[in-house]
DNA sequence: CCGAAAGAGCACTATATTGGTGCGGATTTT
DNA sequence: AAAATCCGCACCAATATAGTGCTCTTTCGG
């Protein structure tokens, strides 16, 4: 639905409060207390930043997650294809209305190849900017007393 | 998942038909002959596309669909927002996770921001794409002899 | 050494969206 | 009148999404 998922909405508040924290290592636990997500969630996208080498984990008690890179170098394409992969922006590439047999429309597809093209374009966007950019112009949000409607766990230890 | 869906797929495909064969009334059940394509679906697409006046109807036998003004004129952006609404690139800014009572992070929220920016920046792309970008570099795939692997009704009238 | 805190992995459920149909009706050409 | 066409509503099945449970391993701190 040309619609960012959720994973990646949490992934990117993760990062960005990630950003303005560099260097440090911040738990989950932290983030889901700062910002009112559900804890799981916001731990599986940081796992699927770290699969792909964007954040650095560490185990253990007062582990947690900080930068790989410093903000600038980290895209919010790199993100977003970490978080739900490099989608094709229509199937027709893939595996799509065009890809049964007797049909080899592939080659003279009157769309798709302009489709790639939109597609790299909206991709080169996304790599043109940057974790520093969503960063910039946003408060680190440290505090925030809010009582958490998520967070199965957050809840019983407060 | 930031991709386009079928419907918006199959109008795109329509559209770029009918950019080829401008002025000429075109039925679905053409359109649908010559791409293998669920012709419902296709006539899904065609009526949201009329009902924003982007194409034109023709009602009753040898009616059927022509666009409303020249391909040069029709952005992708409009045809997108169309076929699957004007979506907000992240729920934060409509329903989303902030959008629960007792904590505002609207006013604060660390990624909203940067974030319409970046949707504003991809719709802005959708928008100088026209509808004659993609015609071009694609022939008309006029004829197309398939046997039509969809299609309830192509089928019986073959 | 032990327990708490933290990330890692796997599997599961409920709900929403998507893709696709059925069916009958309205309109116009032939 | 009949056929071809668009129109509208409602429905179903498959898939994706959002979120949870439970257990395990790793590490810190006493």
């Amino acid at each position: 639905m040309l619609q960012l998922n959720k994973k990646t909405e949490y992934g990117l508040i993760a990062l960005t409060h990630l950003a303005h924290r560099a260097g440090e290592v911040v738990s989950v636990r932290e983030l889901a207390e700062v910002y009112p997500l559900p804890k799981r969630l916001l731990a599986e996208a940081l796992k699927d930043l770290c699969r792909d080498g964007l954040v650095e984990s560490t185990r253990g008690a007062s582990g947690g997650y900080a930068l790989a890179k410093p903000a600038a170098e980290i895209s919010v394409g790199a993100v977003v294809a970490s978080l739900e992969g490099h989608p094709s922006l229509t199937s027709c590439e893939s595996l799509g209305a065009f890809a049964h047999s007797s049909c080899d429309l592939e080659s003279c597809c009157p769309i798709k190849s302009p489709i790639q093209q939109l597609r790299s374009d909206l991709w080169a966007m996304l790599e043109t900017k940057s974790l520093a950019h969503l960063a910039r112009g946003s408060a680190t949000t440290s505090v925030a007393n809010h009582t958490d409607p998520f967070n199965e766990d957050t809840r019983s230890s407060a």
